[in-house]
Formats: structure tokens, C-alpha cells, sequence
DNA sequence: TTATAGATTGCCT
DNA sequence: GGCAATCTATAAT
């Protein structure tokens, strides 16, 4: 790794989720667009910013690999409602993955976050995950470790199901949200998705090509 | 550097 | 009762 990682985002420019609208259309349309994207999280005065660099579409009836894919249940319930709500679960007895719906209401489809590029409160994402300040500040590998995968960056950002699930991400007074801060993508990456079993062949894992945070294995771009 | 098992909860059949 | 949109420790190469 050979520059650090500042942030350079302005705070006025991180005020403003994306629209409701940006979230009501096809999940690979959206996936796309969200590559480079900033998660923010606020919490009183702390705020943890990071940059979307990978993520997976889940298109619902038409995906057997979606968690909507048998119909409406409880669980799933958020995929089925308006575009622009988290969908939060836990997998494996350990994890918590975020999501967040697409499509209008009453038609299932959303995007699964699963990587991201710390930018401010790193130090919080650290003790959020249990890994050490000062390795995470001096470490390339360790700060990878952070937010490169979708079980982590829900860990680095206090991301639960009972705290976060079903939330509006496009309020303005939402304590979880996304933003535009002006960053150009320049190259993106389809991959099939990863950690399923069902419909195991379709591309629809999008990463930004050469970023250092994209979870799992270097992919040559 | 890669491979493998184990953890541990809740949803759905 | 089975198994999941995962991560980590540990072992072996």
C-alpha cells in the first residue's frame, strides 16, 4: 500500500443521503452506481465515514440466491417494502450483513454491502471490531481487516438487526445514511457473488477494479 | 501462503 | 433439524 488514507470528505457534502429514488430501480443498476458511495454513520458528534467498494445485487423472484426469492416472511419482510431501507441479518451465529432494498413497494430486490474503504473514525471502527488503534493506524493489512468483508464493516460500524434493520436511509435525520462526496469510479469489476450456493454463476458481484479493500483474494483488473 | 474446521444463532421446512 | 449472502484460529506447505 503505498499512500495513507485521509479524509478528504467534506462534512456538508456528507449531509445529504442519496434520494429515495436512487434506491428505486434495478438492483444491478444501482449496484453500480453505488460503488464509491460513503457510508456515514453518525452518533452524537462521532462520525465513521467509509467508501463502498463492493457490493452484490439480489434481484428477488427471478434469484433463487436471494432471501426473498421464497416469498415474504418476517425476516425478509424489508426487501418487499419501499427502496432506500436496511436490511439487516444474522448469519453463521456470529455476523450481522447489511442490505438495503430496492425497487418500488411490494417488489423484492436489494444490494448487500461487502466491502468498504475506511476514511474518518477509524479509531472507533477498531474498537467496534476488537483490533488493536495503534496497529490499524501503521498496518496496511491491518487496516484492510476493518471493513473487508460484509460481516466486518457491519462490526466496525455497530451495524445490528435490532438496532438498524428497516431504517429509512434516505432521512436526513437518519443516524445511518449514504452520500455523494464527488468521487469517480473508474473501472468496475462483475464477478459471481460469493459465499452461496444457488444461482452460484451470475455476475452480479461488483467491486471498484485495483481497490485495496475489496474483500477475499487480489482480483487482477 | 493456502487449507480446513469450529463457532453459534435464528429462520424456515 | 438443517443449514446459512461469514470470520478466525490453527495447521501444514
Amino acid at each position: 500500500m503505498e499512500k495513507t488514507i485521509e479524509s478528504t470528505v467534506s462534512l456538508a457534502q456528507l449531509r445529504r443521503p442519496l434520494p429515495r429514488e436512487f434506491y428505486d430501480r434495478d438492483p444491478r443498476r444501482v449496484s453500480r452506481e453505488l460503488l464509491g458511495k460513503v457510508l456515514v454513520r453518525r452518533e452524537g458528534r462521532r462520525v465513521r465515514t467509509a467508501r463502498i467498494v463492493e457490493v452484490e445485487a439480489y434481484l428477488g423472484a427471478d434469484d433463487s440466491a436471494a432471501h426473498s426469492f421464497a416469498g415474504r416472511t418476517a425476516r425478509n419482510a424489508v426487501l418487499f417494502g419501499p427502496p432506500g431501507h436496511t436490511y439487516v441479518y444474522f448469519i453463521y451465529g456470529n455476523h450481522y450483513c447489511l442490505n438495503v432494498s430496492c425497487l418500488p413497494d411490494g417488489v423484492a430486490g436489494g444490494i448487500l454491502f461487502r466491502a468498504l474503504e475506511p476514511l474518518a473514525g477509524i479509531e472507533e471502527m477498531a474498537l467496534a471490531r476488537g483490533l488493536s488503534v495503534a496497529s490499524t493506524a501503521t498496518s496496511a493489512r491491518d487496516l484492510r481487516q476493518l471493513t473487508s468483508g460484509p460481516g466486518r464493516l457491519a462490526e466496525a460500524f455497530g451495524i445490528t438487526r435490532e438496532r438498524d434493520n428497516g431504517k429509512d436511509l434516505t432521512s436526513a435525520r437518519s443516524d445511518l445514511f449514504i452520500a455523494d462526496d464527488g468521487y469517480r469510479v473508474r473501472r468496475i469489476l462483475t464477478t459471481p457473488r460469493i459465499g452461496i450456493s444457488k444461482a452460484v454463476e451470475r455476475p452480479l458481484r461488483y467491486v471498484i477494479s485495483g481497490n485495496e479493500f475489496v474483500s477475499g483474494p487480489r482480483l487482477r483488473s
